[in-house]
DNA sequence: ATGAAAGCGCTAACAG
DNA sequence: CTGTTAGCGCTTTCAT
């Protein structure tokens, strides 16, 4: 395990000094052709490659965002991270990524480390519900920004989001539409800030449309899942217990995971683009942390009511 | 975005060295108590949090750990990945993901990337097939492995996989116990290099066994896929043309992915630990970069067959 | 166009 | 037990 070649073996075998192969690394435009190649050359000879913890040290930047998720397997964060890290990546940043599990203790250790380690920014693609771990991010001065969900957070903390209200009211509609009046919502099993917002969309949309809810347990004719892995879990609970899916009762997810248009779930669900919300998030916390200023957009993504063969005509009972 | 406060200040603060602040911070039980708490009074005071990027430099570590991934949506590299990223953080050490999307320019690109960041080791879950990537990292001197998957690598890389070429043969068995004779393979949609392995051991099961191979698009009565994913992908193909799973064709996967066991998709199955290969990767990775050396280990995990709804006896055709 | 010098914030000998 | 010193490898004025 030999030492990788630092900044002074190239100058020292190019016989230039350390600023000049700086200004080559960096492409700096001020070094001379022949110059410029003697350095390149001894580059190549030594096989050397920046360090970047020692530039990250330098310039107070290290060119990493985290990416703070309840859970990774989950196909909708995944699909964000997806889009965050490759938006990340072709702009030169890296991402580090944090499991927490919806757990408080472990998002805050898991908030420290990443600060800790200096990321220049952070993107929260869930939280614990009740958690204000986003503004304590802000207070450290790290540009923050809320990406694929929303939760009641300062001036400070950016927003990526879709309309979940818009797009849980249209849900609801549909099947208000196929003559369902018995709906229930189906939390997912993490407690994520997120699914507060669903589920109040969902009794509101509801409500207003004079419809009942109900319990999961208590014979709805429709359910409404958190998301579609919860959906989907949602049809293979009832079809255990004897009901099939829709034609005693229909499911409704959200996000439209690759999963959702598969022929044997092929599940009516809300749209959303999880790689692009990924992408815009990490663009605007880079964006932030380059002018020093909090990531403090707010922007709000289409959905797109998708309808599939999970949902159907509500079955008098 | 005010400045944090550096160990300087905290020291001026406290009216000690730097050293004794220092010694605090890391717990050297060395500190006279009185003097500890008028240090542990200065770092509360000014919210001092150490700066992990100058203690990398310092210390020539950086206590991150590079996972190269072909696409983290796939269900097992988002398990794999999280077992690592589990593992890792008990050790106090983060996970900078990279996924390559089996692209050898993405792949050397992302590689370079990780190292230029001087990750402590890296976790290769997945290689474009035909790259030798991990050998490079090991040139460098930086401890790898090759989690989940094998490929020919030198004495330098360690592995941590499951025999495929078992898991291969019994699935292949239990088709033929079933009747089948003629079994195709369905790659998955990335070049891995972990494909090509797979593939083989299915050749040589059915070669050993006297049945015959044929091509997905010419009527087999049984795919074994190379991955879950790519079986539910099959099921729905299949179905899509007419064909019904299990009663026309039979269709195995690999990994035994969360969803394999849903009702409505029942997938026969290799059940493999993705965690816990993600988990044994990193602990390998971390004890080698702790000791200097190359992480060497080889050792395969078990693996368990799986019997559900998506087989049954072949249909005389 | 190039070089010398001064740190970024921290740890690790080594003195005292 | 505490302080002093000397860097880790790089960038960045500032001279030359």
């Amino acid at each position: 395990m030999a030492d990788p070649a630092t900044i002074g073996d190239v100058a020292r075998h190019a016989g230039v000094s350390k600023s000049t192969v700086s200004n080559v690394v960096r492409r700096a435009d001020v070094v001379s052709a022949p110059t410029r190649e003697r350095v390149e050359d001894a580059i190549r000879d030594l096989g050397y490659r920046p360090n970047g913890v020692a530039r990250a040290l330098r310039q107070r930047t290290t060119h990493v965002i985290g990416a703070v998720v309840p859970d990774q397997r989950n196909p909708f964060y995944a699909q964000l991270a997806l889009g965050a890290e490759r938006r990340a990546r072709d702009e030169g940043f890296g991402l580090l990524i944090a499991n927490t599990g919806c757990d408080l203790e472990t998002e805050s250790a898991q908030i420290a480390a990443l600060l800790e380690r200096r990321v220049d920014a952070v993107l929260v693609a869930g939280l614990c519900a009740g958690s204000h771990a986003a503004e304590h991010i802000a207070d450290r001065g790290v540009p923050v920004l809320l990406g694929g969900f929303r939760t009641e957070a300062g001036e400070r903390v950016g927003v990526v989001d879709v309309d979940e209200e818009g797009a849980l009211d249209a849900l609801v509609a549909h099947l208000q539409g196929l003559g369902h009046t018995r709906l229930a919502f189906a939390r997912g099993a993490l407690r994520e800030a997120g699914g507060e917002r669903r589920e109040r969309a969902f009794a509101q949309a509801v409500a207003r449309r004079g419809l009942d809810r109900v319990e999961p347990g208590d014979e709805p004719t429709a359910v409404v899942a958190h998301d579609d892995t919860v959906a989907i879990e949602q049809i293979g609970r009832l079809e255990r217990t004897g009901c099939r899916v829709p034609r005693d009762v229909s499911v409704v997810g959200f996000d439209d995971i690759p999963l959702a248009s598969h022929e044997r779930i092929a599940l009516t669900t809300v749209r959303t683009d999880a790689a692009a919300l990924g992408a815009r998030s990490v663009e605007l916390l880079i964006a932030a942390s380059r002018s020093g200023a909090p990531a403090s957009t707010r922007e709000s993504h289409p959905w797109q009511l998708v309808l599939r063969a999970s949902t159907a005509g509500a079955r008098p009972r």
